[in-house]
DNA sequence: AGCTGAGACTCAT
DNA sequence: CTAGTCTCAGCT
């Protein structure tokens, strides 16, 4: 749900931008938003059992438009879930299963438009696309890493880490995340709408965030109702960011929204820390080391041993998840890590959430290196002496070579 | 008057 | 695994 208003209230700090303004780099890719376009334009196909591939032409075609403009794309997939985000996931389910039985009773009755329109609701991406879309990808030598948790935390961190130059998405939450720089809105011919972190403080219309802290940013966001944290009842985002720029930390926001007669829920504090955590300490793989590392680093003691950032693993079980060897849920190998036991192409239109667990688990992915620096001013010292092509075991971004 | 929350719509073709 | 945008009713 990422954070509601948030990218309408930066709208005086988004510029209209060209991806050949990143040509000469790598940008991370949601591989999501790609291909959950991509089936819309196969909803009734894919409704109706018909097999289709139209989704992963449609993703390749964009891998393609970037390739055309100097860009090398990196695409993101999502692993394992986190504990905090589990609790949707079951009625969302339910309510494409009862679009998808209107749409299919629409159809046997000849209303093929209003079917279609039933379809677009009821679709979802599975792990099996995914895994279509990997394997296409590997054909093509595209570059892209399955994230151990969240996509959006590994594409903030490459971004930070300066892995790549820009992230391609739609969610407000890689700003929270503090991602430098993220391409909003890309149409099939490669113009969108950039952000850029440091300039978040240049906006003064509707809020004037200018003095607002990275901390407090944060604060705000979490506090306005996140992912990871439900917001209280009649905080948005104009409360929340008043209430953060008149308070320190958040036991001290909570007791005057108390004051003000807000009804905040037991718990909430406990919540409110969990969800600072996540975007702060989340874990992510860094492809340029071979190792799981976190969003921002070290992570305090206290707060390494917690669930919600997701769960430590060796380096080798973290290597499985983000070649797909490894049931990111599990932590158990797949037996057969080539071929996917479930679901059979064709067989569901909508993931199980069983299904869907396991979208970084369904193919075996091999490692290719090159130039892991996407500053383009550092570009050229960096390629004397770069980790990549020193690695004699060729870690880096999964493709297929 | 300003803000929140909820529901419908968009995306793709 | 949507997330975002838009609109509007209801509340303070
Ligand atoms: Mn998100």
């Amino acid at each position: 749900m990422g954070i509601s208003g948030l990218l309408p209230a930066l709208k005086a700090v988004q510029e209209k931008v060209h991806v050949s303004a990143y040509s000469g780099t790598r940008v991370a890719v949601d591989a999501y938003v790609w291909l959950h376009r991509g089936v819309l334009g196969c909803a009734t196909d894919l409704a109706l059992g018909r097999d289709t591939k139209r989704y992963v032409n449609y993703c390749m075609e964009l891998v393609g438009m970037l390739r055309h403009h100097g860009v090398k794309p990196v695409l993101i997939f999502d692993g394992g879930h986190l504990p905090a985000k589990a609790s949707t996931e079951q009625e969302r389910y339910d309510k494409r299963q009862k679009s998808l039985k209107e749409g299919l009773a629409l159809h046997k009755a000849g209303r093929e438009r209003e079917a279609a329109k039933k379809f677009q609701t009821a679709i979802d991406v599975t792990p099996v696309m995914a895994r279509d879309l990997i394997l296409e990808l590997k054909k093509m030598n595209v570059e892209y890493v399955v994230a151990p948790y969240e996509a959006d935390a590994q594409m903030a961190y490459l971004a930070r880490a300066g892995q790549v130059s820009a992230v391609i998405t739609e969610d407000s939450d890689l700003l929270v995340y503090q991602c430098p720089r993220v391409l909003y809105k890309m149409d099939r011919y490669g113009d969108g709408y950039q952000v850029l972190y440091d300039n978040i403080a240049r906006v003064q219309q509707p809020m004037d965030l200018s003095h607002l802290s990275p901390k407090a940013f944060r604060y705000m966001c979490i506090l306005s109702g996140c992912d990871y944290a439900a917001s209280i009842y009649s905080m948005g985002l104009k409360r929340a960011y008043k209430y953060a720029i008149a308070h320190e930390t958040p036991e001290a926001i909570v007791r005057a929204a108390e004051r003000d007669g807000m009804v905040v829920p037991s718990g909430y504090l406990q919540t409110f820390h969990l969800a600072n955590h996540t975007f702060l300490y989340q874990r992510v793989w860094d492809p340029k080391e071979g190792q799981l590392t976190s969003v921002e680093s070290p992570i305090p003691l206290d707060i390494s041993t917690q669930p919600y950032i997701g769960a430590l693993m060796d380096a080798e079980q973290a290597r499985g998840v983000v070649e797909g060897r490894v049931d990111p849920m599990t932590l158990q190998p797949f037996p057969t890590a080539l071929v996917p036991t479930w679901p059979r192409v064709g067989l569901s239109v909508v993931a199980t959430s069983r299904e869907k667990k396991a979208i970084g688990a369904l193919v075996k992915l091999e490692s290719e290196d090159g130039s892991m620096d996407e500053n383009k001013e550092g570009a050229k010292e960096k390629k004397k002496g770069g980790v990549g092509s020193s690695t004699p075991d060729r870690r880096g971004f999964g493709s297929y070579a």
